[in-house]
DNA sequence: TTGTATGCGTTATCAT
DNA sequence: ATGATAACGCATACAA
């Protein structure tokens, strides 16, 4: 019915013309401001109807300044841990209707010049980062222009904060294997990826030594590796551990994908779990269920709750200078299933 | 040092007087459009490094009518399936130095109401869709608003689709599963969500019925089950396929997520894979391959990039009423693995 | 109650 | 080679 059939998009001027209203009058319906006559109002929706109207929302952002949009920074946005994170971010995005604009980051270039060009180019509302420490030009960048952001399971002075105390999480996980009689434990960590900035492998390593420290174990650095943050990773590591001569009985890992990894070596090597050896993984991922791992659970989906709500407030709010920046704790919990169990008591004097 | 402090970001007007030249010559210098004297070039060059200035890409898009973003809609994003799809789909997406705003849906209304809407706010240059079968009144609105769109894993007539053929997988899982001496099968389907939109259940049972009735097997309602496209679906629907007294021996599910819950079930009712029950999966996820799955492996990642490409290339060439759309078939593989074994021979009159 | 005019930050088309 | 100026589609302050 329609004279033009390709890609034009009606414009408040189109449904002016056919309303016979000016332009202004159409902004006002739409946007339902007050003070427009019931009957051009119903004759501009009449027109909107016909048009099939909605209105650009590019040119709207361009006087209204808001895109509508947050953007969500995140590493390996595939891992297990950081998409369940996500998950609860989408919906809560989604239920504040907004969009979710996606920057997934591999290295640290690429997480720079995120930093650096997104807060310039106004394509979102606010940023929320996920498991990245900004350093502190990034943080000054946003303050400089504007631009809301929380952090999410990273930490900065300058900006809002939501860590996860892994610290405790990990001394309770190591203390429980202690507490179970285990002295020989092995550790598996991830490795640090992109210099210090993808930063989730110290606190289990200080987590660690809290509890060596507090039991009066002797740390033994052969029996801490280093693994990429998947199961890979987490096989060689443990094949490694394994076949020592003085295997451990025991073994933390820094993530819940490290732990399947020695899940398949402890297979692979005929070492029963958890009779021939216990294991903690770490994050409590969906698979960790599946798999009857005990983890130390980490609020995945909290996290990203609340991350999200404290940064729709903070653009929401953003027309002084902003609320000051908080810092949030949370505390992850240690979830005891198959994959450990007592030792049984032999004489301890072996160690010494 | 900076006089303004919050929430001011440089527009080329700022450059342009920094640089005593004007906003015309600062956008030429932006784009490097040619004629512009090496002299005045650097001096805005300079301007532009002193501010500290990036263009304000909402306003770029105003006169270009490019946002450089591509939406992305999926249903159930964290499903592995659909997260290994997305996961290449968000690589080649930054590849080209676009951006992915993610769409999530859960219903039938709300991806409705996104392919109402998304063609006409102009807030992405083009849709890639994911799994979803949009209606002729859809596609019309696309192709009335100029929307490029590309379809992964679904079709439509008037618009690029790239399709599985799955019916000639599900015809190879169960043929295989026939050859290897299997008569009594059962089926776990996965539900069709949201009417007839994420259509992924049909295609496995047509192929199931192809391979019975090439093998002159009879098929037995009973044993064709429907069930959530997860594992605790999966599990629930193994527990009363296996619990019969002529329980199957051999069991195919419309995806890996359901097998999972096929091999829980086993574990828990003492029924050994695939020693007492054969097992193949769909999809191949990475999880079939930790679990030893057997299962018919679909080109998740040449479908994600596939897709995007097809996308840009529909988008940079959409000056024209566009290249008429594609049909382009995929073919899944068949991946035998652990959960898989021939049956014993044994009477086979049994079943006639 | 409604229309007109201005601005948002760019790009692009004119002049100069 | 460069500057002024008109769009782009919308919101809004102001005028009528």
């Amino acid at each position: 019915m329609n004279d033009q059939r390709q890609g034009k998009v009606p414009s408040v001027h189109d449904v002016a013309r056919i309303a016979d209203v000016s332009i202004g009058t159409v902004s006002r319906v739409i946007n339902d401001s007050p003070g427009v006559k019931p009957a051009t109002r119903q004759r501009v929706l009449a027109a909107i109807d016909e048009l099939d109207y909605s209105p650009n929302l590019i040119a709207r952002s361009m006087t209204s300044k808001r895109t509508g949009s947050i953007g969500v920074i995140v590493p390996f946005f595939t891992r297990p841990f950081f998409m369940e994170v996500l998950r609860a971010v989408e919906v809560t995005i989604t239920q504040a209707g907004r969009e979710l604009v996606l920057y997934n980051v591999q290295t640290n270039d690429q997480c720079d010049s995120y930093f650096r060009k997104l807060p310039k180019q106004r394509k979102v509302d606010g940023l929320l980062v996920i498991s990245i420490f900004p350093d502190d030009a990034a943080a000054a960048g946003f303050k400089h222009a504007g631009m809301p952001v929380v952090l999410v399971d990273a930490y900065h002075p300058l900006l809002t904060s939501l860590v996860v105390d892994n610290i405790e999480g990990a001394y309770q996980a190591v203390k429980s294997l202690i507490e179970h009689g285990h002295r020989r434990i092995g550790f598996i960590n991830g490795i640090i990826e992109g210099d210090f900035r993808f930063n989730r492998a110290n606190d289990r390593l200080i987590g660690l030594h809290r509890a060596f420290g507090e039991a009066a174990l002797l740390f033994e650095p052969e029996l801490v590796l280093t693994a990429e943050w998947d199961r890979q990773g987490g096989r060689r590591a443990a094949l490694q551990l394994l076949t020592r001569a003085d295997r451990p009985t025991a073994i933390f890992a820094a993530s819940d994908m490290h732990a399947i990894g020695v899940l398949e070596a402890a297979r692979s090597l005929n070492i029963a779990v958890p009779t021939d050896l216990s294991l903690i993984g770490y994050d409590g991922i969906e698979l960790s269920e599946i798999m009857e791992l005990s983890t130390v659970q980490q609020p995945m989906k909290y996290m990203g709750e609340l991350g999200v709500q404290k940064l729709i407030a903070q653009i929401e709010g953003s027309a002084d200078g902003g609320s000051p920046p908080e810092l949030i704790r949370l505390q992850p919990s240690l979830m005891m299933r198959r994959t450990i169990t007592t030792l049984p008591p032999l004489n301890e004097a072996t160690n010494t």
